[in-house]
DNA sequence: CCTCCAAGTCAACAACTGTTGGCCAACACA
DNA sequence: TGTGTTGGCCAACAGTTGTTGACTTGGAGG
């Protein structure tokens, strides 16, 4: 009545939910239609309404993340710059999410409305259980995130050949003493 | 007869692609339709078209742009990251072509290649002409378009509130060492 | 056997897109 | 006066989009 238990079946709305989450990565928000994202998922595009009433309840389903950020409390605190860089590294490289929320949230409010979200709920939390001075936290919140985000943005969408050239190694190098004057600086 | 020669009138095509960075800036590049640059611009669709042939060439004209970087020779190596900083953020402050670049640079590779050529042809020769070791330059510059990138992505385009309420002071203090290490650590 | 119902397909809708070609008004110049 | 030419508008095209509702299938329960 108040709430229409609808028809579903596990499989289908899984294969739904990947190949969302693909097609947002790689195209963005608008360029990716309701159409391909079924195409991709071997099904009707009526499935995908079926599922998840409209193409905006469908980019929030896909959406869903956690950057599962380490404990930085166990962590030797020399370490924590190049440990949280290692661990953006390594979560972009094997979580479209983390694309298709960008590609997404450049462009679509509800998307970038989403990240900031993210940002405030896990990303604060973080370093407020190790601050010194907690009034300090937001703005170093900031900050790491537009070095993170920002070598993500160059290295893995816009494609800058010297960035995308540079190995995992040499990036920690570079941006763990970055990420560390900005945690403790 | 080989290249036809149109019809023009200055006023109107100056308007045009006034009205075209705006749109391009505000909702990128395929939400930004002709529809609603020519309505912004105050005439036709048809004129649009007329003008400037098809879409993508009418972003291609509205995303020429010059990124004006100080001679670096000029200015005492101490200072160069606190000046190109507080350079970008003037710059990104006063002229919406960036903003217009980044937003359909994140969804369309035409406009995404746009900012590899503008990046190579701009960025790479100023560090160039005051490097101490040429073959790190294009490491560094890469480095400095991560954290300039990134923290324009996060203040005018994500919004993240943190990064929104950094003053420009602050931004200078905490990014402009960034750079400084990026360019001569 | 029949019945029922979830799971899925099909065809269409209205709106919107980039793009095109024909038409009109005004002015320049002979 | 007539004749182009320039700058502009209008209406329509073909294709794509999100979304909807009616139809079909296939298996489980009686």
């Amino acid at each position: 009545m108040s709430e229409d238990k609808p028809r579903r079946s596990e499989a289908t709305r899984a294969a739904i939910l990947m190949a969302a989450r693909e097609r947002f990565a790689k195209d963005g928000y608008e360029r990716a239609t309701i159409r391909s994202i079924a195409a991709d998922a071997g099904i009707d595009p009526a499935m995908v309404m079926r599922y998840y009433g409209n193409k905006e309840r469908l980019f929030a389903a896909a959406a869903e993340f956690d950057l599962r950020l380490p404990d930085l409390s166990a962590i030797p605190q020399a370490e924590w710059g190049e440990r949280l860089i290692a661990h953006f590294l390594w979560r972009w490289e094997n979580d479209e999410t983390m694309m298709a929320l960008l590609r997404a949230g450049v462009t679509n409010e509800a998307a970038a409305e989403r990240m900031r979200t993210i940002f405030a709920a896990q990303v604060g939390p973080t370093l407020f259980k190790v601050a010194d001075d907690p009034a300090t936290v937001p703005t170093r919140a900031g900050l790491l995130a537009s070095q993170i985000l920002g070598f993500a943005l160059c290295r893995y969408i816009l494609g800058l050949p010297p960035v995308v050239d540079i190995s995992a190694e040499e990036a920690i190098r570079w941006i763990g003493p970055t990420l560390q004057r900005y945690l403790i600086g």
